[in-house]
RNA sequence: GCCGGUGUGGUGAAAUUGGUAGACACGAUAGACUCAAAAUCUAUUGGGGGUAACCCUGUAUCGGUUCAAGUCCGAUCACCGGUACCA
């Protein structure tokens, strides 16, 4: 039995790598601009339960990268850290006592140990933890710059409120109504929070995806959540008194049609507009609005609901008396919190206008009765005076000129995206760097008192009443202003965990620095990043928050890119096989036994069960453990078997056969070195061709993340070796070359036993000679009427005409074309023969 | 509903500009080695038919373009991800 010593190997070679500091990096001048590469892993966020068998993925595929970068020349820069602010340690402590820090570091600690495990060429100099005091001082300092340039406001708005977490959540981070963290039905609730002008980068944010390296789906979804949309302010004057009801519409062309008006329960005009006769039902309406939670109140969305406020506005085309009514299908967070309504046109309005019986106009030439249906098609315009028989295009030029002309209306753009409520009452983040002074108001720390250091606390619960663990601590709270000197209360609230991974990539660049966040040489030298691989879970959230942070360093000119992350690439999710009974329910795996003829039953029973696809989870015991994986097959074998399973970017089910295939791969190859002594004799043109065919395809598929193929090429190359009885060395060791980015301990052994005394890290990458990777001969393929009839061998440089011609008096083309007629005889060259016949 | 993506053997998957569908691997079957097993090695392996040479068929479904379609175009279905009263 020969199994290869992976053990003893990867022991060695991991401890060789941090004696020699083989991936330490630097900022060598020599290198030139496009000789420097940035690349960088989504850093995780060190969770109790350790490394998942998703993490390898990315991280792997980013290191097979890099080694490969560096046996190219490159200067690379590889850095791993910890997003280590975060609510599970935090609920962990408010159930056990224990410090979150305590927490946090014990199991960064155990994550750093599975990393390393795996032989990762991470420059660790450069690691960073978000919760670290170093490391936040400057999160908090980069604060002060946006609120410094007026990017940071105060509000009460209503905002999600988990009642669970006690805390609020932004709009992200509630799912189906739910907290998307502990699963609790949110509410809403006035609190004060700290928001972050987002909405002001909106277009940047939205041009700036043109130029980018990223998935079209990545740039889809962040441009869908921006949610730009052209169209037009209105303003209807009202029945009574001087003030306006401003709406937002995108179809100001189908004005003529407005019967009614909506405002949103949260509207500040909805007191004013209400009539005494209408009081009692408009209270009792609001009442019950506020009372919903929002899942109810998407939920109902089948059932409009609403109240008449008892007054008029005037439509500013007709002159006509519209109603006014009270309704929560119109948000308030989104134009103006109000809407003229369209009935004919529009579902939604229809579907209130029916309900409420109000009157319903078609503007649009429509091809059904507007009066049974809504038609929301295009149409030519009518019952529209100066628009009628436009169509929509025009019809909104001239609406919109009118409009301004006559002083009621102008263009308008509106987005999606909402402002970013940017605090969080909880204990373990960055404390917000601002104090409240009696006096002077709000005042940012001044940037050399910084850091604001987290307090001991002695309870970690919320206060409950929506403030933070701080609010509890006068010492800590209360301090003087730095501008008059007078009492002042620290701000209590603290960041989102999107604080820390809005900028840890530039502190990676600079991580010791102590007197600037990152320094400006260190920025210029590797900014932008070439290459971000993560999970697509963050395309939008935290990929639109780093860009929005970093433009603002942009125009600050504390950075000199628009963009920080040039090419991204999304790595598809591990899944694993469930077993899936008759009723759809799922056995777990340990339940679960595999018949020799492929198919599944549940353990002693006769029940049959389908192989399905699922997500790995603790309840169906088909989580795999990377420990695991590692102490029987080692890390060289995990590494290439996830890169084996399929591309990077989609989704894969594990199979721990698999991996054992991939084990026997790189056991191959151990005992070719094991078994044959290497030869210095000139290997076969035959087997000098595969080399140099594989060192061709091994390149180009590991500069595009290709992995999966270029490993099935060195398979054919290993099955090659394994035909002869030598082990020419030229062979032997561009092999162990080409291996050394997937295997990177094994190859280091093997090139170490071939005679070097180097390590391999910075070796040349093999080159290839194109010639050497033709064939002299073809397999010319003979179609009669595109069917593949026969194959023969023939010189490459073989000429058209004697490739029909061979064609035509091959002995098993002949009975196809006998006694037909020859239409067309086409000819590839270097691929096949088509000979047309009827 | 809207936006984005994916459908290829028993399984994971390959397949330049349209040009031999299924590389490579798993599993399975048979054989060699072994007292036996494991490991290893060799062979076969999309489906159907035929003793065989070989033939037919096949990339979710239907249709189209083309000498030639997994690949291009149109429609449909299924699954996955995002989003959802966004005016």
């Amino acid at each position: 039995m020969s199994n290869y010593p992976f053990n003893d190997i990867e022991k060695k070679w991991q401890a060789y790598w941090d004696e020699n500091q083989t991936f330490a990096t630097t900022e060598d001048a020599s290198f030139t601009k496009e000789q420097r590469k940035y690349v960088l892993d989504m850093f995780p966020y060190p969770s109790g339960a350790g490394l998942h068998v998703g993490h390898p993925e990315g991280y792997t595929a980013t290191d097979i990268y890099c080694r490969f970068l560096r046996m190219n020349g490159y200067n690379v820069l590889h850095p791993m850290g910890f997003d280590s602010f975060g609510l599970p340690a935090e609920n962990y402590a408010i159930k056990t006592g224990t410090h979150p820090r305590e927490t946090t570091e014990k199991n960064i600690e155990n994550f750093r140990r599975q990393i390393k495990s795996l032989g990762f060429s991470y420059d660790w100099n450069r690691e960073i933890s978000t919760h670290s005091v170093e490391y936040y001082r400057w999160t908090q300092w980069i604060f002060l710059q946006l609120y410094k340039k007026g990017l940071a406001y105060e509000s009460e708005k209503p905002i999600n409120w988990c009642p669970s977490c006690k805390t609020g959540l932004s709009n992200e981070e509630v799912k189906d109504g739910r907290c998307e963290r502990c699963g609790t039905q949110t509410v809403r609730k006035n609190i004060r929070q700290w928001v972050f002008k987002i909405t002001e980068y909106a277009d940047k944010l939205l041009e700036g995806l043109d130029d980018l390296d990223w998935p079209e789906s990545v740039k889809a979804m962040q441009r869908n959540w921006i949610g730009r949309s052209e169209g037009a302010a209105v303003f209807f004057s009202l029945e009574e008194g001087e003030e306006k009801l401003e709406v937002y519409t995108t179809r100001c062309d189908t004005l003529f049609g407005a019967t009614y008006m909506v405002i949103a329960p949260e509207h500040p005009l909805v007191e004013q507009l209400t009539k005494p006769a209408q009081k009692a039902a408009v209270e009792e309406y609001l009442k019950k609005t506020a009372e919903k939670s929002d899942l109810e109140r998407t939920d109902l969305a089948k059932d409009k609901t609403g109240v008449f406020s008892g007054s008029y506005a005037i439509n500013p085309v007709n002159g006509k008396k519209i109603p006014i009514w009270i309704a929560d299908y119109v948000l308030i967070s989104y134009g103006t919190g109000a809407i003229m309504a369209v009935p004919a046109h529009d579902s939604r309005d229809w579907e209130f206008a029916k309900k409420f019986d109000l009157p319903i106009t078609e503007v649009l030439k429509s091809e059904v009765d507007v009066q049974e249906q809504p038609w929301t098609e295009d149409g030519t315009h009518v019952n529209s005076e100066f628009l009628n028989d436009l169509n929509k295009e025009d019809a909104i030029a001239k609406m919109l000129a009118w409009l301004e002309e006559k002083g009621c209306g102008h263009k308008a753009v509106n987005y999606k995206l909402r402002d970013w409520i940017f605090s969080r009452q909880r204990y373990w983040g960055e404390p917000i760097p601002l104090v409240h002074c009696d006096k002077c108001g709000v005042v940012p720390v001044p940037e050399d008192q910084l850091p604001i250091a987290l307090p001991e606390v002695d309870s970690y619960e919320p206060s409950g009443t929506g403030e933070s663990p701080l609010a509890k601590i006068d010492s800590w709270v209360n301090t003087t202003c730095p501008v008059c000197g007078g009492h002042a209360k620290r701000e209590t609230n603290t960041m989102p965990q999107w604080a820390g991974s809005c900028w840890y990539y530039l502190r990676y660049l600079d991580p010791l620095n102590t007197e600037e966040f990152v320094s400006k040489e260190k920025e210029d030298y590797w900014m932008p990043v070439d290459l971000y691989v993560g999970g697509a879970e963050h395309a939008v959230l935290h990929l639109l928050y780093a860009r929005f942070w970093h433009k603002v360093l942009f125009d600050l000119g504390l950075v000199n890119t628009k963009e920080p992350f040039k090419r991204l690439v999304n790595q598809g999710m591990i899944t694993s096989f469930a077993y899936q009974r008759d009723d759809k329910t799922l056995v777990p795996a340990d339940e679960v036994e595999e018949l020799a003829d492929g198919t599944c039953v549940e353990k002693g029973t006769d029940n049959k069960l389908e192989k399905v696809i699922a997500k790995m989870s603790k309840s169906l015991k088909n989580v795999i453990n990377p420990d695991e994986i590692i102490e029987e097959f080692g890390a060289d074998s995990m590494r290439v078997y996830e890169m084996f399973m399929g591309p990077l970017q989609v989704s894969k089910p594990w199979s721990t056969s698999g991996m054992s295939g991939i084990y026997r791969f790189l056991d191959r190859i151990w005992r070719l070195g094991e078994e044959r002594t290497i030869s210095e004799e000139k290997p076969s043109k035959d087997l000098l061709k595969k080399l140099h065919k594989t060192i061709k395809k091994v390149t180009g598929d590991t500069d595009t993340l290709n992995f999966n193929t270029a490993i099935s090429q060195m398979m054919v190359l290993v099955n090659e070796l394994y035909k002869i009885d030598t082990l020419p060395r030229e062979v032997w060791e561009d092999l162990i070359l080409m291996m050394a980015p997937y295997t990177p301990h094994l190859s280091e052994e093997l090139w170490q036993r071939a005679g070097h005394k180097e390590s391999l890290a910075r070796a040349p990458w093999p080159t290839y000679d194109e010639a050497l990777t033709i064939d002299d001969e073809m397999e010319l393929v003979m179609q009669v009427n595109g069917k593949l009839r026969t194959k023969v061998k023939v010189a490459r440089d073989i000429s058209r005409e004697d490739m029909i011609e061979t064609t035509l008096s091959n002995e098993k083309i002949l009975p196809w074309i006998e006694g037909k007629t020859i239409i067309k005889k086409i000819a590839v060259p270097g691929k096949l023969v088509n000979i047309v016949v009827k």
